[in-house]
RNA sequence: GGGCGUAUAGCUCAGCUGGUUAGAGCACUUGCCUUACAAGCAAGGGGUCAUAGGUUCAAGUCCUACUACGCCCACCA
C-alpha cells in the first residue's frame, strides 16, 4: 500500500518532527575526517539580551543553506552555534528586570547576587534562542554549542589578555576615552554613534589678562568652560600673534590661562581660537599633551558638575549649561551665539549622551595588530562579498585608534589584572597570584570587566578549543567563510581578523559574506521601539519555516537591504505547496508497487526513454549545474530564481502535463520508464532545493523509497574541485550518440512548446470555448517533427486531431495559422474562423517581422559589427535574421493566398 | 567633511564577467473548479532601465557629470 501525502501542505505537520530525527540522527554532527575536506562556519553568535529577529533568520538561513550545499557535496561540514553574553546590553536588561521584579538597584543586590541573575537570564533566554534556530531548520552542530562565557572561552579571553600584556600591546593607562554616565562605563569607539542635534555656538569674550583686548571663542559647550587650560590660535594667524604668550582671564572664574600657539586650530572657523578643555575633549587633550596643560575634570562620571564649576558643582550638565550661559551674557560676556547642528556622540546601547573623559582603563594597542589585517585585505587572502565592503573594513583599521577594553560592568570577563595596595605592584597572570611576589602582601583583582568584543574576536578559535591544540582546532581552522550583517563589520569582522592573524597566524576565514538589513514593508527599519518588527517564529507558525528562509533569499541581492512583505511570503508559501502537490501527484501514481517497485533510471533500457523524458533529463542537469555556480559564487538569490522556474515552468507545467497520458495509459512498460523518470528528476529537484527549502524536501524524499536522509545525500553534480570528485554531473559520461540525443530531443520539445503555446494562444484569439477541440494542421518546413509529437500537442492544446501536411499535402486556408521557426501550425476552428480577424493576425506579424528585419540587417550591415564582434555573436544574428525573412515570405504569402476572400 | 548604496513594469525586486525582442512575484485584463495544486491552470496588457554626456561593432550592465532618496564613517571650536 502506497503511502500518500496530505492533500494539504501543512508545514506544522512535518517540520518540527524532521527536525527532531535530523538531529537525533546525528547528521549535523560534524567529525574530524582526514580523508575529507573540512567546511566550517562559526556562527554569529546571537546576543542573549532577547529573541531572534529577522535579521537574525537571514543570517542563520544564508549559512544554513551554504552548509546543506557543502553537506551535501561530500564535505565534512561544521556549523558550529552559541550565544553571546553581549556584556552591556544583558546588564542593562538584567538590572532592568531586578528594578521591575525586586524593586532593586545594581548596587543592592551586590556583584554576586547580580551575576547569580544574570546567569539565570542567560539559561532562560540562551535556550529560547536555540529553540528558534531549531524551528528555523538551522543545521548547526548543537555537540560543539559555545557560549561567549563558557570555561573555554574564559580561558582563551584570559590567555590572550596576558599573551598581548606580554607583548606590550595590552597597556592600562589614564587616557581620554568615551564614557556613557547612564550606563555607567566607558565604551569603544566603535560603540559610540553620532547624531546630529540641534544646537548652539556661543561666542564669548575672554579678556585679556593685561586688561589689552581679549579674544573671542566660539564653544558649543560652554559648561567645559570651568575646565579651559587654554586658549589656542594658530601661529600663522595674523589675528592672534600679539597674543601668543600672552594669557587671558575666564570670565567670571578668573582663572589666568595662556594663549598658546598650536596648529590644531583652523582659521577659517569659528573665530579661529579654540578654547583647550584638556580633560574633556580628545583634541584638547592632544594640544594639552603638547603644551604640558594642566587637566581640570569639571564633569563628573555621573554627567554633573564637580566642584571645579563653584556654585555649580552637583548640578547635571546640560543644566548647568543653562544657568551658565546666563551667568555669562548677564556679565556681558556673549558677543553672539547662533543655532547650528551639532554632531554628538551617545551610547549605542542606550543612546545617551557620551562624554569624554579622563579615565583608568585598559586598552590595546592597534597600531602593530592592524598591519596584517590590512594586508590580508589587500592580499586577497581576505575576501568581501560583495567587494565593496573590503572599504568598510579597510577604512575602519585605517585610522584606527587603541581599542579601550575595560567596562565598569559586572556581566563578562573579568580582567586578570591584580593589584597588590601595599606596593602598588600589578600582576597581569593566568591565574590569580597567591600574594603579591613583591612585597607578600595581599592581591585584589581588577573590578572591570573586557569589553564583550573581546571575547567575539577570539570566537572563531576559542570555539574550536584554543588555547588547547585540539583536533578540532587543527582541522576546521580556519574556517571557510564568515556570514554576517554590514552593521557589525567593524565591531566584530576587523577584530576577529587581527585576532585570527595575531593568535593563530592565519586569516579565520577566507571569505566574508555580507547580507543587508531586513526592513518593515514600508522599507523602516525594523525596531522594537517603533514596533513594526516581525517575529520570524509566527511567521513560521503561519507560513513554514521554508516559506520563510525561501523568501529571505529569493529576491534580495546579496548586501542589499530587503523588506520583508506578506506578498513574497505567500509567494514562497505557494511554491512550496506547488511542490507538495506534483510530488503528490506523482506519488499517487506509483502503481501497486509503490516507490520501490520503480527502477531506478540506470535501470531503464536507454531505449525506451522518449523525447520529453531526455529533455527534463536535460534540462534540470543544465539547471544544475548553473546553480551550482550561483551558489558557489554567493548569488544565493539568483540561484533560488532558478530553482522556482525549473520546478514551477519546466517540470510542472510541461514535464508532468507530457507524461500525464502515459500514466494513465496501457503500456506497462512505458509508464515504468515515465514513473523512473519522474522521480529521478524530481530527486535532483529536491536535492537542489532542499538547502533553501530543507523540510519540504526531506518530507517528499521519504515518500519516494530511495531511503536514507535527503539530507545527507549527495549533491546533484560534483563541486568544482570540491570534495566529491566522482564527476557526477548528469551530462557527464555520454558517449557523442547520447549527447546528440539529448540535443535533438532538447531542441524538439522547446518546439513542441512553441507549438502548444501557439495553439492556445490562437484558439483563445478565435473564441472557441475551453472544452471543445479542434484539428490542427502541422506544415513541416524545415523542422524535425518526431514520432509522438502528435500525442504530446493534442493533449496540452485541446486538439482533436493533429494533420501533418507533406509537401503538397493540404493547407487549409480557412483555418487560424502561426507561423514558427521551421513550420506552420493550422488551427481549424471551423465557424469560428474569420478572414478578417486572420489579415488582421497577420498583418501584426508582418509589423514585427519588418520592424526585425530592419534592426537585425541594420545590424548586420554594420562593417564594425561582422568584423569586431565574436563570430559566435554574429553567427547568431545571422541565423535569426534568415529565420525571420524565412517567417516573413511566409507571412506574405499567406496574406496573399486569402486575399480578398 | 569623507565614503558607500539605491534609482529597471502600478508595487516589491532580480538581471553574474557588456552580446537575441530586459525578467520574476504581487497587482491588472480575459477565459477556466481540465480527476496534483483556485495557495491553482491557460492566454494577455504593461518598462524610451532617474537625467545628460562618453567609451564600444554593441550599454540596464563600463566611465564622467548631475539629480533624488537612503546608509556608514568623522576629533569642525
Amino acid at each position: 500500500m502506497t503511502k500518500i501525502p496530505e492533500k494539504n501542505y501543512d508545514p506544522k505537520s512535518f517540520e518540527t518532527r524532521i527536525y527532531g530525527e535530523w538531529e537525533r540522527a546525528g547528521c549535523f554532527h560534524a567529525e574530524v575526517d582526514p580523508s575529507r575536506a573540512p567546511y566550517t562556519i562559526v556562527m554569529p553568535p546571537p546576543n542573549i539580551t532577547g529573541q531572534l529577529h529577522m535579521g537574525h533568520a537571514l543570517d542563520q538561513t544564508l549559512q544554513d543553506v551554504l552548509i546543506r550545499v557543502k553537506r551535501l557535496q561530500g564535505y565534512s561540514t561544521l556549523w558550529l552555534p552559541g550565544t553571546d553574553h553581549a556584556s552591556i546590553a544583558t546588564e542593562v536588561r538584567v538590572a532592568e528586570e531586578i528594578r521591575e521584579k525586586e524593586g532593586k538597584t545594581k548596587d543592592e543586590i551586590g556583584r554576586d547576587g547580580f551575576l547569580k541573575r544574570a546567569w539565570a537570564w542567560r539559561e532562560l533566554y540562551g535556550r529560547r534562542i536555540t529553540e528558534q534556530q531549531r524551528r528555523l531548520g538551522a543545521s548547526c552542530d548543537w555537540e560543539r554549542e559555545r557560549f561567549t562565557m563558557d570555561e573555554g572561552l574564559n580561558k582563551a579571553v584570559v590567555e590572550q589578555f596576558v599573551r598581548l600584556y606580554e607583548k606590550g600591546y595590552i597597556y592600562k593607562g589614564n587616557r581620554m576615552i568615551n564614557w556613557c554616565p547612564v550606563c555607567g562605563t566607558s565604551l569603544s569607539d566603535a560603540e559610540v554613534e553620532h547624531e546630529d542635534v540641534d544646537g548652539q555656538y556661543w561666542y564669548f569674550r575672554y579678556p585679556a589678562a593685561d586688561g589689552k583686548g581679549g579674544i573671542v571663542v566660539a564653544t558649543s559647550r560652554p559648561e567645559t568652560m570651568f575646565g579651559d587650560t587654554a586658549v589656542a590660535v594658530h601661529p600663522d594667524d595674523e589675528r592672534y600673534r600679539d597674543m601668543i604668550g600672552k594669557t587671558v582671564v575666564l570670565p567670571i572664574v578668573g582663572r589666568e590661562i595662556p594663549v598658546v600657539a598650536d596648529t590644531y586650530p583652523d582659521p577659517e572657523k569659528g573665530t579661529g581660537a579654540v578654547k583647550i578643555t584638556s580633560a574633556h575633549d580628545p583634541n584638547d587633550f592632544e594640544v594639552g599633551e603638547r603644551h604640558g596643560l594642566e587637566r581640570i575634570v569639571c564633569i563628573g562620571f555621573d554627567a554633573r558638575m564637580t566642584e571645579e564649576a563653584g556654585k555649580y558643582e552637583g548640578m547635571d550638565r546640560y543644566e548647568c549649561r543653562k544657568a551658565w550661559v546666563d551667568e555669562l551674557t548677564r556679565g556681558g560676556y556673549l558677543v553672539k551665539s547662533e543655532k547650528v547642528s551639532i554632531p554628538v556622540g551617545v551610547c549605542y546601547r542606550c543612546n545617551a549622551a557620551v562624554e569624554p573623559m579622563l579615565s583608568d582603563q585598559w586598552f590595546v594597542k592597534m597600531e602593530e595588530l592592524a598591519k596584517p589585517a590590512i594586508e590580508a585585505a589587500k592580499d586577497g587572502s581576505l575576501k568581501h562579498v560583495p567587494e565593496r565592503f573590503e572599504k568598510v573594513y579597510l577604512h575602519w583599521l585605517d585610522d584606527i585608534r587603541d581599542w579601550c577594553i575595560s567596562r565598569q560592568l559586572w556581566w563578562g570577563h573579568r580582567i586578570p589584572a591584580y593589584y597588590c595596595d601595599a606596593c602598588g605592584e600589578v600582576v597581569v597572570a593566568r591565574e590569580r597570584p597567591e600574594s603579591c611576589p613583591a612585597c607578600g602582601g595581599a592581591m585584589r583583582q581588577d573590578e572591570d570587566v573586557l569589553d564583550t568584543w573581546f571575547s567575539s574576536a577570539l570566537w572563531p578559535f576559542s570555539t574550536l578549543g584554543w588555547p588547547e591544540k585540539t583536533p578540532d582546532l587543527d582541522y576546521f581552522y580556519p574556517t571557510s567563510v564568515l556570514v554576517t550583517g554590514y552593521d557589525i563589520i567593524f565591531f566584530w569582522v576587523v577584530r576577529m581578523v587581527f585576532s585570527g592573524l595575531d593568535v593563530m597566524g592565519e586569516v579565520p576565514f577566507g571569505s566574508v559574506f555580507v547580507h543587508g538589513l531586513v526592513r518593515a514593508g514600508d522599507g523602516a527599519k525594523m525596531s522594537k521601539s517603533l514596533g513594526n518588527g516581525v517575529d520570524p517564529i509566527e511567521v513560521i507558525d503561519g507560513y513554514g519555516a521554508d516559506a520563510l528562509r525561501f523568501m529571505l533569499i529569493d529576491g534580495s541581492a546579496a548586501g542589499n537591504d530587503m523588506r520583508f512583505t506578506t506578498d513574497k511570503i505567500e509567494s514562497a508559501r505557494n511554491f512550496a505547496n506547488k511542490l507538495w502537490n506534483a510530488s503528490r501527484f506523482i506519488i499517487m501514481n506509483l502503481g501497486e508497487g509503490g516507490a520501490e517497485a520503480v527502477p531506478p533510471l540506470e535501470g531503464v533500457d536507454a531505449g525506451r526513454l522518449r523525447d520529453e523524458d531526455l529533455w527534463i533529463l536535460e534540462k534540470v542537469a543544465r539547471a544544475a549545474e548553473d546553480i551550482t555556480r550561483n551558489i558557489e559564487s554567493f548569488d544565493l538569490s539568483v540561484a533560488t530564481q532558478k530553482i522556482y522556474e525549473l520546478i514551477w515552468n519546466e517540470y510542472c507545467d510541461w514535464y508532468i502535463e507530457f507524461v500525464k497520458p502515459r500514466l494513465s495509459g496501457d503500456d506497462e512498460g512505458d509508464k515504468e520508464t515515465a514513473r523512473a523518470v519522474l522521480i529521478s528528476a524530481l530527486s535532483d529537484l529536491l536535492r537542489l532545493l532542499h538547502p533553501f527549502m530543507p523540510f519540504i524536501t526531506e518530507e517528499i524524499w521519504s515518500f519516494l523509497g530511495k531511503g536514507g536522509r535527503l539530507i545527507t545525500d549527495r549533491w546533484p553534480i560534483a563541486a568544482g574541485g570540491g570534495a566529491d570528485g566522482a564527476g557526477r554531473n548528469a551530462g557527464a559520461g555520454r558517449t557523442r550518440g547520447e549527447a546528440e540525443a539529448f540535443e535533438r530531443a532538447y531542441a524538439k520539445i522547446e518546439l513542441v512548446k512553441d507549438i502548444v503555446r501557439a495553439v492556445r494562444g490562437m484558439r483563445k484569439d478565435a473564441g472557441a470555448a475551453p472544452s471543445r477541440a479542434l484539428p490542427i494542421v502541422i506544415k513541416p518546413e524545415g523542422a524535425e517533427l518526431g514520432a509522438g509529437m502528435e500525442t504530446l500537442i493534442g493533449k496540452l492544446a485541446n486538439v482533436s486531431s493533429v494533420t501533418v501536411a507533406t509537401d503538397g499535402g493540404a493547407q487549409p486556408d480557412d483555418a487560424v495559422s502561426a507561423i514558427l521557426t521551421g513550420l506552420t501550425v493550422f488551427v481549424d476552428a471551423g465557424d469560428l474562423f474569420d478572414y478578417e480577424a486572420e489579415r488582421e493576425r497577420l498583418g501584426k506579424e508582418e509589423d514585427r517581422l519588418e520592424g526585425n528585419i530592419a534592426r537585425l540587417r541594420g545590424k548586420l550591415s554594420n562593417e564594425g559589427f561582422t568584423s569586431k564582434a565574436p563570430e559566435h555573436v554574429v553567427r547568431v544574428e545571422r541565423d535569426k535574421l534568415a529565420s525571420e525573412e524565412d517567417a516573413y515570405g511566409k507571412v506574405l504569402a499567406r496574406l496573399a493566398s486569402i486575399e480578398g476572400k
